[in-house]
Formats: C-alpha cells, structure tokens, sequence
DNA sequence: ATTTATATTTCATATTACGAAATATAATTC
DNA sequence: GAATTATATTTCGTAATATGAAATATAAAT
C-alpha cells in the first residue's frame, strides 16, 4: 500500500536520477573520456595526496579496477604517478595540467545547472529544494559525504 | 560566484546520487546478476510487449549491448525471446518465472527504504520533500518518461 | 627475525558498451 | 506489384570496465 504522495517522489526521483545520469554521459562525451575515467581523474584532481585506495575506497570500485583506469589516464599523459616517500607502499596521484585543463574544460554538469538555472530561481523556492533534497537524502539514509566516506560498504560480488 | 543554498543543494544531490547508485549495485550483488542485467530484467518483467528496442531506449543502451545482455539474461533461463506474429521483425522478451521469482526476491531495496520512511513522515513534510524532487527534477530539464519503471543508477557509456 | 598487515599491481576472465555492417521484415512509392 | 525506403534486431570487431585471486613490496607488530 504505497501513498499517492510517495509514488509521485518516486516517479520525480527517477526524473532525477535520469537527468544526473544524462550528465554524466553527455560530459564524459565532451571530454573524450569514459565516464569511469572522468570519476577518477576529479577524484585525483580533488584531494591531497590521493592513492589509488583512496580513489577506489570513495567511489566503491575495486583496486584492480582503480589500477586500470589510471593506467589509461598516465597513458592519456592527463595524471602522473609518484611513490610516497614517507610509506613506499603508496603511490602518489596527481593530475597533470593537462588534466586539469579538461576538467576545467568540461565543467560539472549538475554545478552548471545549478549555477545557472537554480539562482534563477526565486529564493524562497531555492529554500524549498534545498529542504526537500535534504531530507530525500536523509531518507534515503547516506550520511554526509565528507564526514563518512565510508558508511556504503557495498562491492559487488560476481562470483 | 555560487550562492550558500546552490551548494547546498548540490551536496544534497550528491548524497542522494550516491545512495540510488549504492542501492542499485548491492541489489544486484545479492540477486547474483549485474547491474545491467538486473535493469533490463526490470524492463522486460515490467512492460507488455517489450521488444529490445523498447528496453534499448527506455535505458539509454544501444541495441547491440541490449542483445548481448538479454543473450545471458536467456542463457541464464530468466527471459525468453519469441518472434512477433504480428511484425516478425521484432523479438518479444518475456521473464521467465525463474526470471520473476528473481526480481520478488530481492526487492528494490531503495524503494523499499522510502517507502517506510517516507510514510512515517508528517503529511507536510511529504509534501514539501515531493514539491522540492519536482522542482529539482524540473529544473535538471528532463521531460517526464512516465512508465520508467525503477529506479535507474549507473550504466555506463563509452563513446 | 618472524609474522602480520597494508598498498598496489598483475593476471585471467567475464561483462559492458559501442558503431558499423549485415539480415530480415514492413511500409511506401512509383 | 516491383523497387525503394524505413524499421527491428543481430553479428562482428573492438575497447574499456570490473572483479577476485595471486604476486610483490613495504611497514608495523610480536
């Protein structure tokens, strides 16, 4: 027995998801990269001394995974790999200009519309989104981004 | 320059962004299909008459990564093809009752999640979170695609 | 010194995803 | 009604994604 209410979020959330999605893929076509590849060179570009685990830890990817991608990207000469001295087990991750300049170039899509299109937006609608995206997200039950990169536990098994 | 409530809102999104994706990939690692395959096995489970392009369409995937993926999906004895008697071009895809029995076993367990807390919530925050998804679903700019049946997280696109 | 833990890569493998070309059927036009 | 055009799907070749298990290397703990 589901409420007529909840249904008609549910259908909005789809339009949400959807749209999120079209993005991504719209951007990763702009950039030339994949859309795997584009997650990965901003989570390097965004953090300091970023890892391989690190990256493979926050967007829930295996490392082996993670190993290929950058592969590709040191390929693409758009990200550069160094040991750490301090711990040699690691290896540091930075984007070199030229990966920067791409994502530069090819901006966050969901920013740009909120850039745009949202600040157009009367303030108390704003406020109203803002309240309703918010608790969606509690609802949903992830907990905030930056203080728990961890809390979604979930790898997936093909076995 | 980007205003307090526009970045907020973004985090807000993001969260739900991540948490439709994490739902989406622990479902199917319990169901022991993939993502893909769980999403197609959706599509063709949900609609009358579905044929490959229809499902092509509705998630965005081209026809030959539709055939591949219903290949295993019939492999597997969770869908069969038939040809249409009607226009013998189009191939007919049904869920087999294994296929079904699949999909009742392991329940959108994102959907499940908002049903419950969305319903112990007080009629008006349900409204302001449903008018808040609207707007944001509005604003992001994609037209309403009724029947999308399910929750869509993640398919990747290589072009 | 040995053991245990951590960080990353390599390897083998399955799957995803695409565009282009091929195949088959249906609808339209001449 | 034959030729053309459009539609629906598959096949083919190819690149990338994603994984688990094993290998490698370093660090920390016993």
């Amino acid at each position: 027995m589901e409420s007529e209410i909840a249904s008609a979020t549910l259908k909005a959330l789809r339009r949400v998801l959807r749209a999120a999605e079209g993005g991504t893929r719209r951007l990763a076509a702009t950039t030339g990269l994949t859309p795997s590849q584009l997650l990965v060179l901003r989570e390097i570009d965004g953090g300091e001394d970023v890892t391989p685990g690190v990256v493979a830890q926050r967007l829930q990817f295996s490392h082996a995974t993670i190993t290929a991608i950058v592969d590709r990207l040191v390929a693409l000469d758009l990200v550069t790999r160094a040991r750490s001295d301090r711990d040699k087990r690691r290896m540091l991750l930075e984007a070199t200009s030229e990966g920067r300049r791409r994502l530069v170039e090819a901006p966050d899509m969901l920013q740009e519309i909120f850039s745009v299109r949202f600040s157009a937006l009367p303030a108390w609608e704003q406020a109203m989104i803002l309240a309703g995206t918010e608790r969606l997200a509690d609802i949903l039950g992830v907990g905030d981004m930056d203080a728990a990169p961890l809390l979604d536990a979930g790898p997936i098994d093909r076995s």
